[in-house]
DNA sequence: GGCAGCGGTCAGGATTTTCCTGATAGTGAG
DNA sequence: CTCACTATCAGGAAAATCCTGACCGCTGCC
């Protein structure tokens, strides 16, 4: 371990629950003479008592918990601590959760298939007070946000008109397009626009996309 | 770093998309006098090549890779050097790979849950020859042997033969049948046979709900 | 008042996917 | 050896999807 400067090194926690994920991270973290790893968890319990006890500059959370879903730890931690930064690493592909993650208060969001040098930049950028996320989800997010005015926290989801999100609903429940137009007393024709409005909305490019996308949008909206 | 002893020490290559959990495992290795990693690689056909070119006594697999199905790869590599040691360290729960990872070939199966003790212990079992899984997983899978198997009904998606499993999994990460027949090198036409047979054993009627049942299953039981 | 934009409805026709019905071949169990 | 299972593929019918284009009603704006 490297000799440090207790006094001014930025202080982080580390929430895994897989222990050479830990290692590995605490291994790059101490190389940096600016930044040490002040405690671990790896659960969301352990998470909140660590939050509590001491204070810290970041957290590294990983978002797939044993205990409790990683969302709604961050939403725990930021009613806990309003000013902690959170950085959430993760091994999902980030078109799913970033936006997310960072409506529930995150400050961050990177994929654990980055190495060493995107970890420190994003740790620096959020300790810095700034927002990091890969450039391709940065313009994605932005582009989104754009069509509206400020502050609205915006799922896509809701830029769908109201025929739009029925349809999009009865997707993730399963039926088919002849089933929705049958239930809409619609034609098969008219459901037909319907998805391809969504998929645009949505920007999803197959209709395969399109029900994995609802299927999740309902599982994760449904409980929070 | 440790200073080794290069002639004698056991030679791994650690297998992981993964770069800080790569650095997790190479920490824990490195600590020990007679093990030592002779290589690292974050897709299959990187495995392959060091494989290939080098005499290695153990590989540390993770069966989620990006480029191909971790059990294809086991499969492989066991072609190439059917004396290889692979031990398989894996996110997901063991109850649903380990069973197909040992008859892939693979001489054991740990959870990245697990912490360095157990995974120093696991390499060296598999290093002398043996086989390991934990408690748990041995006694199930030898009560299997032995006749019934226990009370509990696994998930349906056990059922599932090694190449259904592969086409399943490609499903719930959204490729359609084209796709995938390109990445499994088959025509359209096997994989829309893995299809009926999977929907058969799933008992799902329509090519949906085989999707939203995969995207279901991969969300709550892991992601490769 | 006119007009542009959007939401909702639908059609025709090309393309893809899915479904149904076989068929062949290897493997392991009994 | 036979049976069951797995993996591979084909032909052709049926269905879903995609592309292009169209009509109507409502809202907001100059």
């Amino acid at each position: 371990m490297a000799v440090k400067n207790k006094s001014t090194a930025q202080k982080l926690l580390i929430v895994d629950d897989h222990p050479m994920m830990r290692t590995g991270l605490g291994q790059l973290i101490d190389n940096e003479p600016d930044l040490v790893v002040a405690a671990e968890a790896d659960n969301a319990a352990q998470a909140q008592a660590a939050v509590m006890k001491q204070k810290l500059d970041l957290v590294l959370l990983d978002i797939s918990l044993p205990d409790k879903n990683g969302l709604e730890l961050i939403k725990d931690l930021r009613a806990l601590k309003p000013d902690l930064a959170i950085l959430v690493v993760s091994m999902h592909d980030e078109t799913l959760y970033a936006e997310r993650v960072l409506r529930a208060g995150a400050r961050g969001y990177i994929m654990k298939q980055e190495g060493g040098k995107k970890f420190l930049l994003a740790m620096r950028k959020v300790l810095a007070g700034g927002i990091y996320v890969s450039e391709k989800m940065a313009s994605r997010i932005l582009e989104t946000f754009s069509g509206q005015a400020s502050g609205a926290p915006a799922s896509p989801v809701a830029r769908l008109s109201d025929r739009e999100f029925e349809v999009f609903q009865l997707i993730a429940r399963g039926s088919d397009t002849g089933a929705i137009a049958g239930q809409l007393h619609v034609s098969v024709k008219t459901v037909e626009a319907h998805r391809v409005h969504i998929k645009e909305k949505l920007q999803l490019k197959t209709a395969n996309d399109l029900v994995r996308y609802a299927v999740r949008w309902i599982e994760s909206e449904g409980k929070s």
